[in-house]
DNA sequence: GTGAAAGCGCTAACAG
DNA sequence: CTGTTAGCGCTTTCAC
């Protein structure tokens, strides 16, 4: 902390500032100074020079120096903004964890690491543009500005992704519009004839183009328009306040569409306190296999995107990808998923 | 793939089986040949040798190699077991960068990863032992095998474990002893006399002791035994199941406490299916501050650790030992946090 | 067009 | 008890 923030400190630094050798350093800094049988007052004069000089070890350098030459390192990384849905994330995770460790050998290792960061600043994780940190990488929940980005450069390792289209990556998308679709179906073959979708204000890509489908499904089958119900934000709380809003408005409603999962639990506490039934009075429809939609009351028909069947498309992609490089760009779509329970 | 397993591949294997240099590969593998002006013969030759020896670049030297040295880059990692609460961890992991971000600046970098470990096998995450992976670590939800490792070594870096007691590290804990007592008080004090408690039938050491003060209290205050119903799991199939299967023998029930939120949930499906109301027939209370609680139907009162205030000790302590090395372990403990809603 | 050499920061082996 | 040396694998000058 103290003087060393500008000259970089290393154990060398120390070395000299104290009057010993690096490997002195070294030696207590990895706690085996007994062994050693350093005199405990150069122990302690190292130790305070290591405090007062605010010394980091450079982790890079240790990897590189620890490293065992018979086995191979993967690094793999799944990028993602903060404004995520960590359950996918850990889907995503698990599985990747799974082939990995079906393909962990003698001379074989992987090491998988979430890293986050800001929506629109992935261009300044450190290591992604050198190559020094990742084998192969996953990114997902990017905004415009990191797709941007992407596209604008290939970075020479591994990259699969997840939820966008960009040319030059291989690419898993699910297929908004079939869903937007798909749920305008099973409302309006339930005999739903005000059918109401509720999205948050912010729309990404993915939820823009569901709402559209479902607008343009209804207005195809029925003539008539899907009132559009715009919540402030992702969360239950909003989406309550949001579709309290529209049923106190005295606005009709009779089928509803809730474009995330958290929106729609949100819609069920308005549905209900305004004394309509599920599904007797409003149907609702979810997106796709969220874990808890059974035990919604009622449980939660879901239309959305397959995420197991995602997940494993991605994680095969990255695989191939880092075994066979520089292949060419791929686009993989994948259906939806149509979960049918109680609620419509 | 093909030849290279046991022998290590670098860019001096390749440069050599193909006849040129080190330099040259590494410039075909950057895909800088063009600047450089390699023979695209040479290229090419360099490409097919990198597939087929299956080379795989040394991220450790590349990192090295790629190191300014005016910046210190801090490693963080939070290592989780798989069969962790995601949720938890994606708070630590905000927390962590909130803070890491009001800290970079100029000569300071902070690198935050989530790295997950199957239970008991904490001892196999490579580098955790020779410090060549993280300046600093957060560990949580491990099990007693991952907690033996811990205690016969002391990492020489900054270590703060989440919600188990360890003599030689940081650690931070919730107060279930506490949670369970408190659980027990509310369903007393709204008049309840046969209490249930609903675990997973694989007790961790805090869901077990917080059943157990749940179990002493209850016995205290009323001389009776509150029930204990074991779910096979921890997802909410398995608390329904289980509750279903107590509720359906006829056995009394008139307050409930779900050790885990998922257990929760699941019995709020057996309660409604028995026919019963909460929380006029049964009462139930639940653990601390989940996100949906406010969700449930009804509004579901919960009694469990604040996790908020939980992480916030966590990644205070991680950042203070970061910069003050060697200081002695302390143990802090987070009281409850309770939250009353109509559900109890 | 291509190769040789230097060195990132660290630690283990070997000499004193 | 302590210092010197070598080298992990990579990329970037610089020289040919």
């Amino acid at each position: 902390m103290a003087r060393g923030e500008k000259r970089p400190v290393t154990v060398h630094t120390i070395a000299k500032h104290v009057g010993v050798s690096p490997s002195a350093v070294s030696t207590v800094l990895a706690n085996r100074h007994e062994e050693r049988r350093l005199a405990p007052a150069t122990v302690e004069k190292i130790r305070a020079a290591v405090r007062e000089l605010g010394y980091v070890p450079n982790i890079a350098a240790r990897r590189l120096r620890a490293h065992d030459p018979e086995v191979h390192h993967h690094e793999l990384g799944i990028l993602t903004s903060f404004e995520a849905p960590v359950f996918l994330v850990s889907r995503v995770l698990r599985q990747v964890q799974r082939l990995a460790d079906a393909r962990t050998g003698a001379g074989r290792r992987y090491s998988i690491s979430i890293e986050m960061f800001h929506a629109g600043r992935l261009r300044a994780m450190p290591g992604l543009l050198n190559a020094s940190r990742f084998n192969g990488v996953i990114v997902t929940n990017t905004v415009p500005e990191d797709d941007a980005f992407l596209a604008g450069t290939t970075l020479p390792y591994a990259v699969v992704v997840l939820g966008r289209r960009l040319p030059n990556y291989c690419c898993v998308l699910d297929t908004p519009g079939e869903i937007g679709r798909k749920a305008a179906e099973i409302l309006l073959k339930g005999d739903c004839r005000s059918p109401v979708v509720l999205t948050p204000a912010l729309l990404t890509q993915s939820t823009a183009e569901r709402a559209e489908a479902f607008c343009a499904t209804v207005r195809a089958e029925t003539g008539r328009e899907a009132a559009r119900v715009a919540a402030l934000g992702f969360t239950p709380a909003n989406g309550a306040e949001a579709l309290r809003a529209h049923l106190g408005a005295g606005r009709r409603c009779d089928g509803l569409y809730a474009v995330t999962d958290s929106l729609a639990l949100g819609a069920y506490q308005a549905i209900k306190d305004a004394g309509r039934r599920i599904p007797k009075d409003i149907a609702v429809v979810g997106v796709g296999d969220h874990e808890h939609a059974d035990f919604f009351d009622p449980p939660l028909t879901c239309v959305g995107p397959s995420n197991d069947t995602i997940v494993e498309q991605v994680v095969t992609q990255l695989f191939y990808l880092m075994t066979h490089r520089r292949v060419k760009p791929v686009e993989i779509f994948v259906p939806p998923s149509v979960v049918r329970r109680a609620s419509a």
